[in-house]
DNA sequence: CTGAAAGCGCTAACAA
DNA sequence: TTGTTAGCGCTTTCAG
């Protein structure tokens, strides 16, 4: 068993108030031989003061509960190393929950989160479009966690915080776009699963660039996926099937899964199809013809949202709630075909 | 403030110890009745048990820390979820910290650890083979934890648990064996952190694996990287200089590094240079040519892990420390030249 | 400057 | 079957 400010207090001939405040470095409360004394008993006796009792006694935990989703995905990774990183310097201990697609869970991880005196929450998990159970139970969640919340989405949160988010619907038009540019006509996309709003955010994108390049959208043309790379294996098959020349994949990850497709078929990149990503994780400059991508800034986005949270609990005077909307940036490497646009000009053909 | 057992009692007029009794579901102790209201006002007024003083009152927490190192690689991404999942499953938060390399807050760390009562912890970080300060802290942290730890490697603890071990010597001459069988010579590698005892593993196997084949080992063909693809890059360069025909990379990781190298000589793989990695991460399979690599099993790793912890933590009189070693599997696929291995028996000449 | 005492929310004997 | 009581380890008035 750990030492206790008890034993402490015995070894000191003090009382326990002394000790505490004592440790507590409460600057003249306690004279500063008694306070030497004290802090040398408490450092030989290894002490470390229980968290359970200053929680009990304080109602302070330093305790933040962050919910990602999985972090096998290098995108989500950097996030959460961001955070971490953060929430550590600044003394927080977090408690981190995986949600999984369904979040069916989040009845019993929001009772856990309540339970265990979290002071804050950081919740980076896409947010359903369809209200279903769990959209709501989600919601609901979020609404009642009593404590701030940084949300990677807009939800419309009543309590303080701040909103991190991406503008996915700008990601989906500037990738688009280029693929237009570039000459395309026929442009297919690997959607995630269509109930994430991060989902139809992008497709929305998608869906006005090709409307302003003068080229209709046709529903067939998007293959929806889950955003990993095993989901999205049969997307490419499809979209040739559909005569696709270019494919905006609505994560890096499903790219991936592009490409190895594409090798199995004997196709090449960019030659026989263009593929444009989203994430722009380290590993599209690995590939032999290095991942053409919109980059989304998950490190500076992390870190934004732990110390907003950091922010937000320290100052919980402040209860208003405010948004930081990061901007895309289009990363241009090898993986796009350009020969369609000089088609389009030589030939005049569009 | 959420509602206390105190609130329950006094909605229907019983004492806090009936109210807690009824909530445990000790059955027989509490009648049907009794049970049920306070089971429903329980409900009602969204009664979660406060964990901080369910802890000091039984000093069990249902909390088990986590050490790990940088997530954003897949291979400990992959560790990571198949521990969590387990965890989560089994009704335990999981206390995550992500360790620099040099480890140096091991002690606020630690002291962290102890007062936030966890009951296990998980320790999936690289222990260092120079006895150097932070050395000593680690196995001083890992040995005083008071609490069943299971470890990545064998440290020889004192306290009960079980070591999920993967033999990495095995795979060092696995993989150099491999090259040697393909007609290679002149085998550079790419290591890990010269202190890092896993690093030392790999290097003994490639070194017993040279000798087998009769090879010198000459330390000028190991280049020192840490694990990461940025850490890499100039390997590529230093090895060619060194006359290197094949490569035996630690991790998969830094082989995607002498990939882009590769591409940015304008060499191509296996042609030019032959490379095999170590860990068998999803990325490998992306690769126009795939990476041939040593396979890690981590997700079973993870999962043994957390399952060895729980038990170790819930039969808590089993004092013995045990082992469980993991063997690795040679994973054959496109990056390795055989040719060498042809022009070996039709010129005979090596 | 220091100590006594109460209380944070819950559990666990022991009585009744 | 239920209530009383004490206590987990710490903080924090309030007296002294």
């Amino acid at each position: 068993m750990n030492a206790t400010i008890k034993d402490i207090a015995l070894e000191c001939c003090v009382s326990t108030a002394t000790v505490s405040l004592a440790l507590a470095g409460k600057k003249g409360r306690v004279s500063a031989e008694t306070t030497t004394r004290i802090l040398e008993t408490a450092a030989r006796l290894q002490y470390t003061p229980n968290r359970a009792a200053v929680s009990l006694a304080t109602h302070h935990t330093k305790l933040v509960g962050v919910l990602m989703s999985d972090l096998r995905n290098t995108h989500i990774a950097q996030l959460f190393m961001a955070i971490e990183e953060v929430l550590q310097s600044h003394g927080y201990t977090l408690i981190c929950h995986v949600l999984d697609d369904k979040t069916a869970d989040i009845g019993r991880i929001s009772s856990e989160l309540n339970g265990s005196g979290v002071e804050g929450i950081l919740y980076a998990h896409p947010i359903f479009l369809d209200p279903d159970e769990s959209f709501y139970r989600i919601r609901e969640f979020l609404n009642n966690a009593g404590v701030p919340i940084i949300c990677n989405e807009d939800v419309g949160l009543t309590c303080a915080g701040m909103d991190v988010i991406f503008d996915f619907y700008q990601a989906g038009y500037l990738a688009t776009r280029h693929l237009i540019e570039c000459g395309h006509q026929v442009i297919g996309c690997v959607s995630g699963p269509a109930n994430y709003r991060v989902s139809e955010q992008r497709l929305r994108g998608y869906r006005d660039a090709l409307e302003e390049g003068s080229i209709a959208y046709d529903p067939k043309l998007v293959y929806y996926g889950d955003y990993s790379t095993a989901g999205a294996e049969p997307a490419l098959s499809y979209l040739l099937g559909q005569k696709t020349t270019a494919i905006f994949s609505f994560n890096d990850e499903m790219a991936f899964a592009l490409y190895r497709s594409a090798h199995q078929y004997g196709l090449s990149i960019p030659q026989d199809i263009s593929v444009i990503g989203c994430d722009n994780v380290p590993f599209c400059n690995v590939l032999e013809v290095p991942l053409s991508t919109v980059h989304v800034p998950a490190e500076e986005m992390g870190r934004e949202m732990a110390e907003s949270l950091i922010t937000a609990i320290e100052e919980s005077h402040n209860k208003s709630r405010t948004q930081h909307i990061y901007a895309p940036a289009l990363i241009l490497r090898g993986s796009v075909n350009r020969r369609y646009a000089d088609n389009a000009t030589k030939l005049g053909k569009y």
